[in-house]
DNA sequence: GGTGTTCGCTCCATCGACAG
DNA sequence: CTGTCGATGGAGCGAACACC
């Protein structure tokens, strides 16, 4: 049995409005996150959505403590350190595990979520993270219930697509020339019981 | 052997792309 | 709009060949 928290971080600012590029000045105004139960065979036996804003974060910070995977999109290098300045404890020493990282690994480059999803879930998002800015900018119910939504759903994304590596083992995206690209990738957890632990091939 | 032109390789700089 | 990195392109230098 594997505990799992799947995430992502919506900003107060954008780096535009900011001197230098430490994410964590950009503020952080939500946080959605997907937090579920899986058995060995990778099969979801509990899961539920939760979502926090500023106020609440010292409810969320328990979730992500002693889970044994936190998953994100260029969550290392974005929504950790986005995250950093409200965390009274070492978040980013937490076992992070960042899909774009793992595609970065094997393809080369860095590939956009959207990219992935539109060819692998055959899904499309249809606000983009300026937009989820302007509704909390906005700041009236109405945009906070969908920054709120945005957010909710790019976590769903993100499950969906870690989900679909686990079960097929590869992912699938057109690259900048509009090519489809199929990119191998194994995010099983490593055997820790198995007598033969494997090295390394060559 | 000396000189001139062309081709190729390497390095550096600029560019683009990701996250919000 | 930014930092980080990979990709891409241009420039410069060196080697090789050819012709006198």
């Amino acid at each position: 049995m594997y505990s799992e928290v799947i995430f992502d971080v919506e900003t107060k600012k954008l780096f535009g409005d900011i001197k230098g590029n430490d994410p964590g000045d950009l503020g952080v105004s939500i946080v959605s996150l997907y937090k579920r139960k899986i058995d060995e065979d990778y099969k979801e036996v509990k899961g539920n959505i939760l979502s926090f804003w500023e106020k609440d974060f010292p409810e969320m910070w328990p979730i992500f403590q002693g889970v044994d995977r936190i998953i994100g999109y260029n969550s290392i290098g974005f929504d950790t350190p986005a995250l950093k300045p409200y965390a009274n404890f070492p978040f980013s020493k937490l076992p992070h595990f960042d899909i774009m990282l793992k595609v970065k690994e094997i393809f080369g480059r860095r590939i956009p979520m959207d990219a992935i999803a539109k060819e692998t879930l055959d899904r499309e998002k249809k606000e983009t993270g300026l937009e989820a800015v302007y509704f909390w900018q906005k700041g009236d119910k109405e945009s906070l219930e969908r920054l709120r939504k945005y957010c909710e759903d790019d976590v769903i994304i993100t499950r969906d697509i870690y989900d679909y590596v686990l079960k097929n083992g590869y992912l699938l995206f057109k690259d900048k020339w509009n090519t489809l690209q199929k990119v191998e990738l194994d995010f099983s957890y490593p055997k820790t019981d198995s007598p033969e632990k494997q090295i390394g091939l060559f």
